[in-house]
DNA sequence: CAGGTCGTCTGAATCGTTTCACAACGGAGG
DNA sequence: CCTCCGTTGTGAAACGATTCAGACGACCTG
C-alpha cells in the first residue's frame, strides 16, 4: 500500500538506483536528478522500509535495553544515559522489562535476537540466562549493566556494591547503631548479595557480633516489600529490634519509611535508614533518605558506549567498568545513638 | 553469518518452503519430516529473522509508545499498562521519550513510521504534529493518550482534566484557602489548560474573584520546575503570598514541597499542596501528597485495546473515552485556615 | 582522431521469508 | 486399469531497498 522506492522511480522518470542514491549518496546524483527525485518523493509521501533496509544489510539500526524493573527510577535515568549515547550514532532502542522473572526476560531475549538488534544491554536476572549466550554466540554484542560479567569475554559496567554496602553500615555503625537490619529481596540478585557482603564485613569489623546483623528478604525489591519488612521489624521484641536498617535500594528504603511513620516510628530518632541508588524521590522522601549513589545515567552511556564499540567490530577489547558509590548523607540517618544502643 | 532458512533446509534435506511450513503451519508437514526439520533448526541455532518476514508480510509485530517524560512514573505506569494488553497479542513495544520536544517527537515518529509499526500510541507535545496526520494518513492508527482527539476521526483516551483541576481547587477553596496559586509548565500543553480551567471555575465560583488565583508556569513540568516555582512563592510578599497551590502534576508537587521544607515553610501548616497524577511516590513525600489520581495503567491499557482494534481493520469505530478523576486526600492539605486566610 | 577519464545513470542480483500453484505418491472407488 | 482425491512436499515468485558492474555521453589529451 504504500510508496516503494519503485514508485518514486516511476514518478520521477529515473531507475530504483538513483532513487537509492539520493537518499543514500545524494553527491552522486546531478543537481536536476535529485530534485525531481525529491520532488516525487514528498508528491508520494514516500518512506523507507527500515526492514528492506536491514534485510540488505544484515542488521538492523536499533539496539535492546532489558531492565529488571521498569518502574524504578534507577532504570528510567539508566535508560536515559543509554539514549544519550545510542541516539546520536542513528540507532534506536528497544526498551524492554524483564520484571526480574527470567522467563519474560528470555522471551524478550528471543524477540531482540529476530529483530537483529546491533547488540543488547542487559540487567539480567539472578541467573544468567542461555538465552545470553547464545546471542554472544551468534556474533550480536552484549553488555552487562549494573552486574560485572561472570568471564572477562564481555563487557560490563557495575557498581562496587561491596564497598557500597560497607559505606552504608560502616555509616550507621559510626553513629552508633549496634543492632541492623540489612532488606534485600530474596531473588538472589549478586548485586543485592555484594552489599549484603559488604554490610557484613563492616558490621563484623565494628562489632565482632554476627547477630548483629538481622537480614530480611522481602519477596520483592519495591516499596510494598520495604512495608511488609518494616511491619516484620515493628513486630519484633524490643530487646531484639534493630535500629537502623541498610535496604538494598531506594525503593524499599521509602517503603520502610513509610509504614515505620505508620506505626508512629519516629525516623531517624527512633529509627535510622539507609537506601541505595539515590533516585531523585530519595531526597523527596518523608524524611531526605540517606542512600549509597551510583552514577545512573553514566551507567548507562558507558555501556552503550561499550556496546557500540564492540558492534562496530575492529579490535575491539573487553571492559569491566567498576564505578565506585558514594554516601549521600541525608536526615534518615542523621541521630547518633548512645553506645547501648537501647530500643525506644 | 546466521543461518537462514536455507541452510535449515539443506540441513534436513527439504525444500525451504517445508521449513516454513514447520514454523508457520506445523499440521501441514508429517511428524517424521517436522522432527528432522527441528533438528536441523536446533543443530544450527537458527533464528527467524523478523525483517525478513515483515517485508514479506508488509507489517511488522510492533507498536510505538511515545511519552513525554519517561522519568515520570506516571508514564512508566501508562506503559505498563500498554504492555499488559499488547504482549498478550504477540506484538513488542517500542517505547520512545519525547521530553515534550516536537522535534524529539517528529523524529521518533519518522522512525517508527519507517518500522512500519502497527500503529502509535501517544501523549503529544502540545501542538499536535503534522507527523502524526501523515501516518494516520498512510493508514497507520494513531491514539492519543491522556489527550482528547480534537476531531471524531480518531481515538483517544484522555482524563476529565477541567474536573480534575476543579477538585483539587474546591478541596483547597472548603478547606478556607483564599489565595490559591496554580503550578503549570508554559508548554501549553491542554491538558495543563484544562486544569487550570477547571480551576480557574472553582475559585471564581468559591470567592468571585479573579485575583485569588496566582498562576506561576516553571519552565517543565518536573521536580526542579516546582522547587523553581515554590522559591517564587516565598519570595512574594506576605500579602500577596498564596496559601496553598494546585500542581499540574506530582513531580512539580514534590518539587514544592521539598524546597517548602527547605525555606522553612511548614506543610500544611503554612501552606498546601495538591498534585496530580497520584503517582506511588504522592504517598511517600516528605508530607503525603494530596493528589487528583487518575487511572494510570488503565490509560495505558485501554489505548492499547483501542489501537489493536483499529489495526485489526473490518469495522472500526473511533472512541473519544473520557475517564473521570477522583481526589485523594492526604496531608498535605489536612488542614482548615480562618477566613482571613492570613498569610503565617 | 583514438583513447582515456569523469560524471551520471541503469538494471539486475541480492538479502530471508512466506505463499501458492503444482508435482508426486498412495490409496480408494469404479 | 483408470480416475480422482487427499496428503506431503517442492520451487519459484514476490516483498522493498541497496549495491555494483557496466553503459553512455561529454570532455580532455596527445
Amino acid at each position: 500500500m504504500p510508496a516503494s522506492i519503485r514508485d518514486v522511480a516511476e514518478h520521477a522518470g529515473v531507475s530504483v538506483g538513483t532513487v537509492s542514491n539520493v537518499l543514500n549518496r545524494p553527491e552522486l546524483v546531478s543537481d536536476h536528478t535529485r530534485e525531481r527525485v525529491l520532488d516525487a518523493i514528498a508528491a508520494l509521501g514516500f518512506v523507507r522500509n527500515e526492514s528492506a533496509r536491514h534485510l540488505r544489510a544484515g542488521h538492523s539500526r536499533t539496539i535492546g535495553l532489558v531492565v529488571l524493573d521498569i518502574a524504578n527510577p534507577f532504570f528510567t535515568d539508566v535508560a536515559r544515559g543509554v539514549d544519550d549515547v545510542v541516539d546520536p550514532a542513528g540507532l534506536a532502542v528497544i526498551l524492554c522489562n524483564s520484571d526480574d522473572r527470567p522467563e519474560k526476560e528470555s522471551a524478550h531475549l528471543d524477540v531482540l535476537a529476530e529483530q537483529r538488534v546491533q547488540g543488547v544491554l542487559i540487567t539480567p536476572t539472578a541467573e544468567l540466562s542461555p538465552h545470553l549466550d547464545s546471542l554472544r554466540r551468534r556474533g550480536i554484542p552484549v553488555v552487562l549493566v549494573d552486574r560485572r560479567a561472570p568471564t572477562p569475554d564481555q563487557c560490563s559496567v557495575a557498581v562496587d556494591d561491596v564497598l557500597g554496602g560497607r559505606l552504608a553500615a560502616e555509616h550507621l555503625l559510626e553513629r552508633g547503631h549496634r543492632r541492623i537490619a540489612f532488606i534485600g529481596g530474596a531473588s538472589g540478585l549478586p548485586q543485592v548479595q555484594e552489599r549484603h557482603a559488604g554490610v557484613v564485613a563492616a558490621v563484623r569489623e565494628a562489632t565482632g557480633d554476627e547477630d548483629a546483623l538481622l537480614v530480611l528478604s522481602p519477596e520483592h525489591l519495591t516499596v510494598a516489600g520495604g512495608r511488609e519488612a518494616a511491619a516484620r521489624i515493628v513486630g519484633l521484641p524490643a530487646a531484639r529490634r534493630p535500629t537502623a536498617a541498610v535496604c538494598a535500594n531506594d525503593l524499599l528504603a521509602l517503603g520502610v519509611l513509610q509504614e515505620m511513620v505508620r506505626q508512629g516510628v519516629r525516623v531517624p530518632d527512633d529509627f535510622a535508614i539507609v537506601g541505595y541508588d539515590d533516585i531523585d524521590f530519595a531526597a523527596a522522601a518523608a524524611v531526605p533518605l540517606t542512600s549509597v549513589r551510583k552514577p545512573r545515567a553514566a551507567l548507562g552511556s558507558r555501556a552503550a558506549e561499550l556496546l557500540l564499540d564492540e558492534a562496530r567490530g575492529e579490535g575491539h577489547a573487553h571492559v569491566q567498568e567498576v564505578f565506585e558509590p558514594t554516601l549521600v548523607v541525608r536526615e534518615s540517618s542523621m541521630v547518633f545513638r548512645d553506645r547501648e544502643g537501647a530500643a525506644p
